[in-house]
DNA sequence: ATAACTGTATCAATAATAGTTACAAATATT
DNA sequence: AATATTTGTAACTATTATTGATACAGTTAT
């Protein structure tokens, strides 16, 4: 498990409370729709609840549900709030500053790192949650 | 060491060959200024051959050139050479088939993986190998 | 008061990257 | 032909990130 499969289970749990009649879900029951433990959704709430995306309330009856209407909810945001955000890594040590190359490589990758960055947020910000939502409806006929 | 950097080590080293004045560079030099073993060089250099940037040479007075000239490699090319190329991954479990959302959450987010995938490839591909030699140099003042 | 949740700490399992050693195969030079 | 040098790879270890699981404190509706 090496993969970073937390925005997929991002957009999986928010498609659920968008789809859930502004009703509290609880981790258990999403968890189930996730294949997946119920910490697991718990943790990724918790960045989403700290985005500003989604409401808890903890204690009985308590669950989670959307903090905002799923047409307002751009994909771009869901990336931001669980994502580390890079789609290269820089080098893991630094190079040698005594070559010309290995001391000038690392702030033209960070630059370049910073545009990729950029592009994959702006396309994602091309759709909102609902978009999903439609999509994911479309497709169950 | 957990975020893949193979992409960062390629243009270093495809930037230290297209300044190398066509000649072939050894894995060991390229390693010191990459500041790691000439093994790791050497894999990556591997992809590279493969994805036919780079042509190598075994034996004596061996090493390793540029297989055509810096300004005709795109970044695109590049990062297809080394990388598994995917921003985000999929659920590393199948979702739950039962849930209507579960079933068909998949192929949706698989279409926008290939989506994002092919934005970050497209601003890539406005870059090449020279563009690169030259920032690095022009940062070299 | 109780039952039912979330929030979070902690630990184990899995997998990927990076780094290292070792050695076979290839090749220019002598 | 013999030698020295270099690539190409296999095999192993160390480190780290993600995922999954158990446990439990804190919160809240009934």
């Amino acid at each position: 498990m090496a993969a970073n499969s937390q925005f997929s289970m991002a957009v999986h749990i928010l498609t659920l409370l968008g789809k859930g009649d502004d009703e509290n879900l609880k981790s258990e029951s999403i968890a189930a729709s996730v294949n997946t433990n119920p910490v697991v959704i718990r943790r990724i709430l918790g960045q989403l609840s700290h985005a500003g995306l989604v409401s808890s309330q903890t204690g009985a009856f308590g669950g989670t549900r959307l903090a905002r209407p799923a047409a307002e909810i751009s994909l771009c945001e869901i990336y931001k709030s669980v994502s580390c955000g890079e789609v290269f890594a820089l080098h893991a040590k630094a190079p040698n500053k005594d070559c010309p190359i290995g001391a000038n490589i690392e702030a033209v990758l960070c630059n370049l790192q910073k545009e990729i960055d950029q592009a994959v947020g702006d396309k994602l910000g091309q759709y909102t949650l609902a978009c999903i939502i439609e999509k994911v409806c479309a497709d169950n006929t």
